[in-house]
DNA sequence: TCATGTCTTAATGTTGACATTAGGACATCG
DNA sequence: CGATGTCCTAATGTCAACATTAAGACATGA
């Protein structure tokens, strides 16, 4: 943003807007954790060049939703004890970073805008909403400490792995909803409170134990398997 | 690494190549910072098409090395004040974690690699090698202790910050040479003997307070602009 | 003289054709 | 019968032509 606070006008290419609509169909399950995906089907089916579809392929593999190997296709992620323990081990560092670095500089609108997102949680569990939603409204509060936090390499970095989380989050819901609906609101405004004004070093441990928690939730799943399976 | 040891084959594309011989062109200063990169100059120096430059650009975006706008071309990143505290906050976080992490896993292989890089960091000291070859090897060390964390995430984030803090160390020791040789293999053997027997917490402060000392060196450069200069 | 609209152009964005490759099917040999 | 070598094919990797665009040069008008 400006001086005049206008954001700066962003036209996107044809690569983007590829990337997001693959994205959001493994992310809707459409395509199995593990499944290969063809560039020239998903070029015929968005009805755009395989250069495109390449193009966009490259942005998901930055997020690390997909893996390419030299001549040999491009894969789902598929979801081992291992990738739990490497992604959330770095959330946990770049939360704690993100939070700490809000509570110094956040302003009063962002600070807002993380009480409006847990008011928000609260309503969605009123009337029931169902897991994607809780879980999207989950991932918009973490967007928007990372945003209160403006270091944009540390959105990077989040941004890396958040389709990952966004990933395991709906598996953890999955399992252990009932579990996720008593925790969700209460740790959240913990949270936000923490940012708002709250002595840093606990909102430091808060914010990694927030994750570490999450990570206890989907390791309880024990049919997740610990290495990566042979797939025919 | 599988079982028997053998790393497994691995055949790179011309992006992969491609972006290797830019990277080294813009690290050895052969691009101003800031300056544009045109993808027909550098398809025709390289010998490739355009097409391989252009996802070979991609790769170097994700390290942050170059920026890229729609139908506006891709810069080399200008450094600024800004950039400085945004790259080594994050860095200090990622290094946090990831000397505690090594400190946990790395096994002697990892650890004894670590001790060979302080040595050598003291004969190349002693033989007045140039500053180039300096920054090699402290960003080799700190390579080393990301793999001995073993976490493939953690890893590619440090990746997309590796390349700007290479860039910015390199400006670093040219600007106060003297500093940086007395502290370089001090602070080095601390870090490597604490990850090899040390109190975590301390570990965990010490890895944080060598990238802090890193950017206060570098901040003292006065001029380095504050704001990003529009370049004619 | 300055603001506005039009035109030009040099670059990037996009595409479909062509080259190369990995991995399996099959045949061959010990 | 198992191990090895050869071919085939379906996919990705690469390329060069074409389409679109951003930004400046220029002309026009108040």
């Amino acid at each position: 943003m400006n001086a005049s606070g206008l954001a700066r006008a962003e036209r996107r290419g044809l690569a983007d807007e590829a990337a997001d609509r693959i994205r959001d169909a493994i992310l809707a399950g459409h395509f199995e954790p593990g499944s290969t995906l063809r560039e020239v089907d998903l070029a015929a089916e968005l009805g755009v060049s395989r250069g495109s579809v390449r193009e966009g392929l490259g942005l998901l593999e930055r997020e690390g939703l997909i893996r390419t190997a030299w001549h040999r296709g491009t894969r789902v992620l598929d979801i081992t004890r291992d990738d739990i323990q490497e992604v959330y081990s770095l959330r946990a560092a770049l939360d704690r970073l993100a939070s700490v670095t809000a509570h110094d500089r956040a302003d009063d609108d962002r600070l807002a805008e993380l009480d409006r997102l847990v008011a928000e949680m609260e309503t969605a569990l009123d009337r029931e909403a169902d897991r994607a939603e809780l879980v999207a409204l989950d991932m918009a509060f973490h967007d928007a400490v990372y945003a209160a936090a403006g270091n944009a390499r540390l959105t990077t970095a989040w941004h890396a792995i958040r389709s990952q989380v966004h990933l395991f989050q709906l598996r953890r819901v999955e399992l252990a909803l009932d579990h996720y609906r008593k925790r969700v609101v209460k740790e959240h405004r913990q949270l936000a409170r923490l940012i708002r004004s709250g002595d840093p070093g606990r909102l430091a441990d808060v914010a990694e134990r927030h994750v570490h928690s999450a990570r206890r939730g989907l390791l309880a799943d024990r049919s997740i398997p610990a290495e990566r399976g042979a797939a025919p």
